[in-house]
RNA sequence: GGGCGCUUAGCUCAGCUGGUUCAGAGCGCCUGCCUUACAAGCAGGAGGUCGGCGGUUCGAAUCCGUCAGCGCCCACCA
């Protein structure tokens, strides 16, 4: 069989993925379930923008479902995984802006009718990329049920959810400060806007009493209130900070602390504001904290969230000095109309150094909203919006959390998830866009009724008017996101699908999104469906440079993973990525040297490819007999490996139950590098030469083969494509029965009887007598190539069963001539080893074997006996025990303890000795 | 201002319920090897008082307290 000495990924990999897909592989019916019965194992993809390009993150989750989804597909459960994108509201329309923008256009050019058919365009040309993105990964999803966020049946969906929740009165339309980008035009809910720190500065300013208040005044500035001071021509004036000096402008009272007796006097009065001529009162309110600044606040509430709710409780009207674009509006003073924000606050500063009422700045650091697409700095603006009553939708979502039918891996999710739920606001659905779901809304233009419809309404239903207006709004992504998990079933319809596939059973994502996308998928899953969307939610690892910062377009750090696919192959990336991450830690890859960053799973994946690659050449094409077949002449190395995967089997079913993908690349990787690539493949050379005969010959061959596959199918998930590759080749008798792919095989069950302790202890011996050997070799000087006989001293119960078969062993290993057995000659030679005359080792092995053996005993005896002496001691702490029992049970005890404790402290002695030796 | 996490070899990190993986892996480094599966490899080796201090325990990288440094999330302090 001719087969490359190297693995060469796009060699493989693009046929094989071919070949599943040709045959359907990926693909399941409901049927499976409905029909079938199969348990389901169902897995909805956190669904990438349409206009994305992969990245690592991407290449991460993706390997990680797909690792879930391959695993429990071969443990024969119905295991799907839907695929599909999001059409990404903001994302999307800024892409396309951007592209018109080139062209010399805006949206507003198009019309909002052209635009949303270019947006779509522009998405059937482009988007989706991504999907076949994933497949270059090894994505095995089901791409016949591929589902677009904004697709005729998820438009469905929203609508529905949209129209329910409004009859429940959980939809309302209000005016409130919301988050505005002044680029995107378009309101932001909370989640959208990250803060980022920012070293600014606090501006103090200066605004002058109006006449009448001056006895107050002049006894609180006495009584030590530095805020407060006369200006040259005699007027009082008080100090007010602010980071945003420009929103003076709307400034509509001033405001104190009620409990604040230092301007006591001063509530009720009046202040002349500024550059505006405008006069405005002085309010008592107790979001004030005295201690910060001057104990005095402006009130700006058409630009200031908590301003807006002072105002509200004052019953002050606000006044909006802004325009969309966040320049100075008409409400604004002339000389300041038209002005860009920032430019504004400058012309502000100014104008208070001109008019004698600047009363300096001074640093400080404060958090500013920026708007999460564009990174534009968000402002506050007043507006009217459609919300979501979260309250009442988020109790199911945070009971299933305490009750656990919803379970965080890591557990720390669970809390944050928790506090967010317990402190949730209403959520801000409406965006002033053009790309996405439009509101299902109308007004009527001749009584003003508002219209909430399933269906598009032709006439008022309270006038009869077909004079209607719909909504110009459009929805949040996330409220068509939010129904994902059974959006793509077909709900509302009561398919098959959602019978067979709802609810799911993992989501796994970054967690980055827990707020923006999970919890809401819990809560709608809750309301619409009546159960969670998933059992457990997986908040995966967040790639990061070699500096640590998060891999990032702006920062141009990223890694470009189909850069990857194509120079280490998919196989190399997924390994890579998931040996990488463990649980709840983040990954670090350099941008800088993928070379280095991949070697790992670029070199275990070779290494399976050779050890494949040597098996299939020294087994031959011959069918190889069922284990049972030859099960009696095994050999120690035979047994052992046999054990040894069995133990894998059981330890890597364990770890992937626990989501600990990290251990179980790592214990597969030891496994065949460490056992089945450096120490059977290389004791089974000579055997499967023929070099011990027939039997042992057969023996090797079956064992080989027997183990190889089951290695192949426990690393499939992780490695699809060269455990594909090679499973098909291998020779086995019932060739015909198998599945035609390992895809479609089964899961290794762990096999307790392979397991044999015997065996795995006389291995480790033997392993440690050839690293000993070697050892002194090289430390003596041996040449490589040169046989030296080996005189072994001391009695390893290595020697004490199939002598032979185990010197051969040694023999091959560490190239060894005669080995003989001088218990007496060697313990006086007292060292490790000992060259005599060239040729022939002394190796004692007391000093080495022996003595890890009864190192490892003593601690277990230690162990065993410190648990009975802290038993025993806790009975004897125990009140009711020394008061009830009888006087010489007690005494009893009591020396049990003392006897227990010399014990334990004698053994610890004799391990210390152990030690030092 | 709250909440969470991290600190182990030169680098990136494992180490789950304290003791049979207990001081580990990969990369890097040193020495010797193109040994008929693999130089993307093989064999051997150097390198760490597990951030500091204190405590619990027969026994602590692991549990508790505290200090220091780093990171993340949430929050309206103008």
């Amino acid at each position: 069989m001719e087969l490359a000495p190297r693995l060469d990924p796009r060699g493989i990999e693009p046929s094989l993925y071919a070949a599943w897909m040709e045959r359907r592989e990926f693909h399941l019916s409901p049927d499976s379930v409905t029909r079938d019965g199969r348990e389901p194992f169902v897995i909805v993809i956190p669904p990438p923008n349409v206009t994305a390009v992969l990245h690592m993150g991407h290449g991460l989750n993706n390997t990680i479902q797909d690792v879930l989804i391959r695993w429990r597909r071969m443990q024969g459960r119905a295991a799907l995984w839907v695929p599909g994108t999001d059409h990404a509201g903001i994302a999307t329309q800024n892409v396309v802006e951007r592209i018109l923008a080139r062209e010399g256009k805006t949206r507003q050019d198009l019309g909002r009718e052209a635009f949303v058919e270019r947006t779509w365009e522009f998405v059937r040309e482009t988007g989706g990329a991504i999907l076949d993105q994933l497949k270059a990964i090894g994505s095995s999803c089901d791409w016949e049920r591929t589902r677009f966020t904004l697709d005729p049946g998820l438009s469905r969906a929203v609508r529905e959810v949209f129209v329910h929740l409004y009859e429940k009165g959980l939809i309302y339309r209000g005016e409130y400060i919301i988050n505005w980008c002044p680029r995107c035009h378009t309101a932001l809910a909370n989640e959208e806007a990250e803060g980022t720190e920012v070293e600014g500065r606090l501006y103090h300013l200066r605004y002058p009493l109006a006449p009448g208040l001056e006895e107050e005044t002049a006894s609180a500035s006495t009584a030590g209130a530095a805020s407060l001071g006369r200006l040259p021509d005699g007027r009082w004036y008080l100090t007010v900070s602010t980071t945003r000096p420009e929103t003076m402008l709307g400034d509509m009272a001033v405001a104190v602390n009620p409990g604040d007796e230092r301007y006591a006097g001063l509530v009720g009065g009046e202040v002349d504001l500024p550059l505006t001529g405008r006069r405005i009162p002085i309010i008592a309110d107790e979001y004030v904290d005295r201690e910060f600044g001057t104990g005095m606040v402006k009130v700006t509430p058409a630009h200031d969230p908590n301003d807006f709710e002072m105002a509200q409780r004052a019953g002050i009207a606000p006044l909006n000095v802004m325009t969309p674009e966040a320049r100075m509006g008409e409400n604004a003073p002339a000389a300041f109309r038209g002005m860009d924000r920032f430019e504004a606050r400058k012309a502000v500063v100014e104008a208070f150094k001109g008019e004698g009422l600047f009363g300096g700045d001074t640093p400080h650091t404060h958090a500013i909203p920026r708007c999460y697409r564009c990174d534009t700095v968000v402002e506050p603006r007043l507006s009217e919006q459609w919300f979501v009553r979260m309250k009442p939708l988020a109790e199911p979502a945070l009971a299933a959390s305490r009750d656990g039918t919803v379970t965080f891996v890591p557990e720390r999710w669970k809390k944050v998830y928790e506090h967010w739920m317990e402190n949730i606001r209403d959520w801000c659905i409406s965006r002033q866009l053009w790309w996405g779901h439009r509101i299902p809304v109308w007004y009527c233009r001749d009584c003003g009724h508002t219209l909430v419809a399933r269906e598009d309404p032709t006439a008022c239903s309270a006038c009869g008017s077909e004079r209607l207006e719909q909504d110009p709004d459009v929805l949040d992504t996330w409220f068509s996101s939010w129904l994902w998990p059974f959006s793509v079933f077909g709900w509302p319809e009561r398919t098959e699908d959602l019978k067979a596939f709802y609810p799911g059973h993992v989501l796994s994502t970054a967690p980055e999104i827990l707020f923006f996308w999970v919890a809401r998928m819990i809560m709608a899953g809750y309301e619409f469906m009546g159960e969670a969307p998933f059992r457990t939610v997986y908040l995966h690892a967040t790639v990061r440079d070699i500096q640590g910062r998060k891999m990032s377009k702006s920062l141009g750090n990223g890694i470009d993973p189909l850069e990857v696919v194509e120079r280490f192959g998919a196989d190399a990336l997924r390994f890579t990525v998931i040996s990488g991450a463990a649980v709840g830690t983040d990954i670090h890859l350099d941008p800088q040297d993928l070379e280095a960053s991949f070697a790992p799973g670029r070199n275990f994946a070779n290494k399976v490819w050779n050890a494949g690659r040597f098996t299939l050449m020294s087994v031959g094409e011959d069918p190889v007999r069922p284990l049972e077949k030859v099960q009696g002449h095994l050999e120690l190395a035979d047994r052992w490996i046999i054990s040894r995967l069995a133990r894998t089997v059981q330890a890597r079913t364990q770890e992937l139950e626990k989501f600990r993908l990290h251990d179980v690349a790592d214990l597969a990787y030891h496994f065949f590098w460490g056992d089945l690539a450096d120490w059977y493949l290389e004791l089974v050379k000579p055997r499967l030469k023929g070099e011990r005969g027939e039997e042992s010959r057969e023996a090797a061959r079956t064992v080989l083969v027997t183990v190889l596959d089951g290695i192949l199918r426990l690393l499939h998930p992780l490695i699809p494509f060269v455990t594909e590759e090679l499973w098909q080749k291998l020779p086995w008798p019932w060739a015909s029965e198998r599945p035609r792919f390992l895809m479609a095989a089964s899961w290794p069950e762990p096999r307790r009887e392979w397991e044999d302790a015997d065996a795995e202890g006389q291995m480790a011996a033997l392993q440690e007598l050839v690293t000993q050997i070697r050892r002194l070799r090289k430390e003596y000087g041996v040449p490589e190539g040169a046989q030296v006989d080996v005189v072994l001293a001391g009695a390893p119960e290595v020697f004490r069963g199939t002598l032979e078969e185990e010197a051969q062993a040694v023999r091959t290993l560490a190239r060894v001539g005669a080995i003989t057995w001088e218990r007496e000659k060697a313990r006086g030679a007292g060292a490790h080893g000992v060259l005599l005359n060239g040729t022939e080792l002394f190796v004692s092995l007391e000093g080495v074997i022996d003595l890890v053996r009864e190192k490892a005993r003593l601690q277990g005896e230690i162990g065993r006996l410190a648990g009975q002496l802290t038993a025993t001691r806790k009975k004897l702490e125990n009140q009711g025990f020394l008061g009830k029992a009888p006087e010489e049970v007690v005494a009893r005890e009591r020396e049990k303890a003392a006897s227990l404790q010399e014990q334990v402290e004698k053994l610890q002695d004799k391990l210390r000795v152990f030690e030092g030796a």
